[in-house]
RNA sequence: GCACUCGUAGCUCAGCUGGAUAGAGCGCUGCCCUCCGAAGGCAGAGGUCACAGGUUCGAAUCCUGUCGAGUGCGCCA
């Protein structure tokens, strides 16, 4: 039970009574009334504006109205308190074992503590990575795999059907470059001197046992023919190896999507052309020019006519080009019916995730799905801004060259995947990230990932020192026995827990990850305030020797708090430490 | 020139979608281990929430404008 949203119904029930008794108006604002935990402590457990919001309505004086809601919610169940304070807010204060009841909940719970239904079974298509074929993931993509998985796992925490999907560029020139990179790798692979990579195709050295495997599969039959002959093959198969490898480098991170989705079958059965059928029979299609961009007209710029789609008509700034000047599809084209085939695959609801370079492409995008499905459909798209790689606190250089660029897998391996996936959350998508390989390695505060990890692993040390020396205070207390758990520092930390809930929730409505990394990071600071309180008063260590009721209500405490860290961290895909090395 | 994302403590960043006296970490100053892991904690100093208007009971948050930063701007994907 989310208490928040408890009491959320309570007041429901109490305003909808008494503007029955009052003859209130329908239409008021009433999901503008909130029920949150209040910013200063002292201002009891939970605040509601809802005296505020009606009051202009109503033509009230906010604390008259809120003198009537307070007599309501006394009579509820569990609140203890009610007072008006300062414009008129309502701050109600909650029976203490609520709050303790919460604890069994959270233990109970493990893993699933949290669990919301507020998605309701409602199918997402999260598609996030979709780096192009062409060579290895380097850290930029890890920033968008960490995060739209983690974004996938909260929202199937929430009660959402997700679908986590990965889109392979595996259309277009570029695959033609990779193509006939690989084929020169091949040759070299069968002894041949192919000298310097020629400017325009991929020279990194990872193609070298791409090559070294066709030449091994194939032996020499490629050799000596005419481009076209070859050219399918490779592109195939260059592909298919790439692949390989990104699924290699994501599965080290614990990343496992359940559809890669080739741009290529879209151009193959017709898919493209289907999806733009739909569009013209809106009338959203037609042939026209246009206008160079203001200010930095390009060189060669000349006025064409090309086919568009008037994606002006759904906020965007100018009509997009579907078709090349050479006839074939754009990417934007593919793009269109891609989105048109998750539609159609029945998901409403789609996230994507993109690299913040993209920034430009959203407003089409946006467009093209309200256009699809006459504005039923909801597309968000999440921009990861870029990541910058620290070594001793200067940043490491990421040049195209070959080797000389940080690859996602290079990072890994040197730091770890638990605090790769944490780190990758210690900020809102939008924002710039640093990630300083020294500072993740150290051991102490100034390294979140290592903060939230050492406040389990000491929950777990004291369980095991119970397990050891009092094995009876192991047994799970009634919430009578919780009532022992007594002092503000120790109910401020159920509340903390308590409110567990009530972030997943608001986390995954925002479709914000980073959230639950912050949410940990203050839960383990309010643990490790509690530990060492009991350093300053022995009477409010955790194990009490000779008294195993308030050990085993402790105990408690410990275990729902370890509970709530793995919840949160199996959230970002971390798993919670035992101990500490 | 236009669009998008931003602008919060010396630095790096949160701020629960409009609430009460704006919060953390780092850095600085001073404290706390005969005691479950001090790999930690407590306290102090530090702010015109870029600037100017507007919306309302109430704005860091919403709207407009200005300044500044990053990203992008037909036939790349």
């Amino acid at each position: 039970m989310n208490l928040y949203n408890h009491f959320a119904e309570a007041l429901r029930t109490c305003l909808a009574e008494i503007g029955a008794a009052e003859g209130w108006p329908d239409g008021l604002p009433v999901d503008r009334v909130t029920v949150e935990p209040p910013r200063e402590t002292g201002h009891g457990d939970i605040a509601t504006n809802a005296a505020m919001v009606l009051a202009k309505p109503l033509k009230r004086k906010p604390r008259d109205l809120a003198d009537i809601i307070v007599a309501a919610l006394l009579k509820v169940d569990g609140i203890d308190a009610a007072e008006i304070a300062g414009p008129g807010f309502i701050n109600l204060r909650i029976a203490p074992d609520l709050w303790r009841a919460q604890l069994l909940t959270a233990i109970e719970g493990g893993d699933r503590y949290g669990d919301s239904d507020v998605g309701a079974g409602r199918k997402v298509n999260v598609e996030y990575v979709s780096a192009n074929p062409t060579g290895p993931l380097h850290v930029g993509h890890l920033r968008g795999a960490v995060f739209g998985d983690a974004l996938a796992s909260l929202l199937a925490k929430a009660g959402y059907d997700v679908l986590r999907e990965y889109y392979i560029n595996d259309a277009g020139n570029q695959v033609d470059a990779l193509a006939r990179s690989t084929h020169l790798r091949y040759r070299e692979a069968l002894g041949q001197d192919i000298g310097e990579i020629p400017e325009g195709m991929y020279p990194g050295d990872y193609l070298v046992p791409v090559g070294e495997a066709i030449a091994a599969e194939d032996g020499d039959k490629w050799l000596g023919k005419d481009e076209a002959e070859w050219l399918g093959h490779f592109r195939r198969a260059a592909v298919a190896r790439m692949m390989d490898r990104v699924r290699d480098d994501l599965a080290a991170l614990g990343i496992e999507q359940k559809v890669f989705f080739s741009e290529q079958s879209l151009h193959d059965d017709g898919r493209i052309d289907a999806a733009l059928a739909a569009l013209t029979d809106k009338g959203l299609i037609y042939e026209g020019v246009l206008e160079p961009p203001k200010g930095k007209t390009p060189e060669d710029w000349e006025p064409r006519p090309q086919t568009l789609f008037k994606a002006t008509q759904f906020g965007d700034d100018v009509d997009r080009p579907l078709k090349k000047s050479d006839g074939a599809y754009t990417y934007f084209a593919a793009d269109i019916a891609y989105h048109f085939d998750k539609v159609r695959r029945g998901y409403a609801d789609m996230i994507d995730v993109w690299g913040a370079d993209h920034g430009g492409y959203v407003k089409r995008m946006k467009a093209a799905v309200a256009a699809l499905t006459d504005g039923e459909g909801d597309l968000d798209i999440k921009l990861c801004q870029i990541v910058r790689v620290l070594r001793d606190g200067q940043p490491v250089r990421m040049s195209k060259r070959a080797g000389d660029f940080v690859t996602a897998r290079e990072v890994l391996d040197e730091a770890g995947r638990d605090v790769v996936r944490f780190m990758m959350l210690t900020r809102r998508n939008d924002a710039q990230l640093d990630f300083d390989l020294a500072q993740v390695k150290e051991q102490s505060k100034d390294n979140p990932v290592f903060y939230v990890q050492y406040a389990h692993a000491r929950c777990r040390s004291i369980l095991r020192n119970v397990g050891r020396d009092m094995p009876d205070a192991l047994a799970v207390p009634d919430v009578a026995g919780l009532s022992r758990l007594a002092d503000p520092a120790e109910l401020d930390l159920v509340k903390q827990l308590a409110a567990w809930p009530r972030t997943v929730e608001a986390a995954a409505a925002a479709h914000e990850p980073h959230r639950i990394a912050f949410y940990l990071y203050d839960l383990a600071a309010a643990f490790h305030g509690l530990w060492n309180k009991g350093n300053e008063d022995p009477a409010l260590r955790f194990i009490i020797d000779g008294d195993s009721p308030l050990t085993a209500a402790r105990v408690t405490l410990v275990r729902a708090v370890a509970a709530t860290i793995a919840a949160g961290l199996a959230v970002m895909g971390v798993e919670p430490a035992e101990e500490m090395h």
